[in-house]
DNA sequence: AGTTTTATGTCAACGGTCCTGACATAAATC
DNA sequence: GATTTATGTCAGGACCGTTGACATAAAACT
């Protein structure tokens, strides 16, 4: 533990264990913005050439996560309401982006799955955010990533946490 | 460098030297959609109450940010038509949350700066921000935290981020 | 002095994304 | 047979962004 005058002298040049003011905060709050900003505008683009928005990318992205999966669970993931959802979907299944077919177990569940111009799609429009992901990767280095990562899975409400944590990280994994 | 059996025991462990992988990067983009949301959340739940949104939290930070700001100089910020700021701005004006005054060197210019009131409640907005922000930095460590702050930085557009960390960084900071 | 540019405000119309409330259907479950 | 569950859909509304067009006042230019 540094002593009273040692930190001090690490409040005026700004040390790296001094990473609590109230101006380090308002820092983080401003990069989550603008980094936020910058990390859905290239998907952004592409939407709106096909008359898409931000919503139908993230539903795409997740039934091409977990090809299968019902629309409740969708609902679950996404954190909307089946209203909001439907208005997404339909179009999507319309465009023949999405297969929609009843479950087996059960036929009352819609299990949706991305058809090959859905699964062309959605990795038309990943690919300018993992660009952008990949860059700043590659230019932090390994160690920054894992603090990045840290800190985003941290931010997540902790009843939560795990609950999304899972799903992040324990995936089909089907592109690789 | 490791050799190619090292490697294939580094993947199945999932080694932080391999941090550009496909599933990294598809992890990277998740964490950054919920905690964005997470992090949105809590300002969210206050601004519902007085019958504002998001943009009016935007708005009434960077006003708090660079008091007497010039609309223009907040456009440029927010990235938004003045359309869509005025009908924010005007709302903000009149509750008495935002003073508006004429430049003296430029009377052209509107001059924004917050009222008490207005500090006050961007004061409350940023709070709860701050608190999620600070839980996720005190648990993840200063290094991680510096690992964040470089991840983010580099999300932005390089023509832009130059500018952008300067504002972000170079601040009135009269909060301390 | 007169023209042009700049900073701002405002009206109208529109699109995307979310919401709540209400109702309908089919299938599973009790 | 009654109830619950999974889904779909209609109606209406809120917020936040857009474009286009026009107006005013002040600064800057020729």
């Amino acid at each position: 533990m540094p002593d009273p005058s040692t930190l001090r002298a690490l409040r005026r040049h700004g040390d790296d264990r001094l990473f609590l003011t109230g101006r380090k905060l308002r820092e983080g709050a401003e990069l989550m913005f603008f980094a936020y900003r910058a990390f859905t505008s290239d998907p952004d683009r592409i939407l709106d050439e096909k008359g898409y928005g931000r919503a139908h990318h993230r539903t795409l992205h997740f039934i091409g996560r977990r090809p299968g999966i019902s629309v409740a669970g969708l609902l679950d993931i996404l954190g909307i309401t089946k209203q909001s959802l439907a208005r997404v979907l339909k179009p999507l299944v319309e465009d023949g982006l999405v297969d929609s077919v009843p479950g087996q177990k059960d036929r009352r569940q819609r299990l949706l799955t991305l058809t090959e111009e859905g699964r062309a799609f959605e990795g038309a429009l990943s690919e300018a955010q993992r660009e952008r992901l990949s860059r700043a990767f590659r230019a932090a280095g390994p160690e920054a990533v894992a603090g990045f990562r840290d800190v985003m899975a941290l931010m997540i409400d902790e009843d939560a946490r795990d609950d999304i944590l899972s799903m992040v990280y324990d995936a089909p994994d089907a592109a690789e």
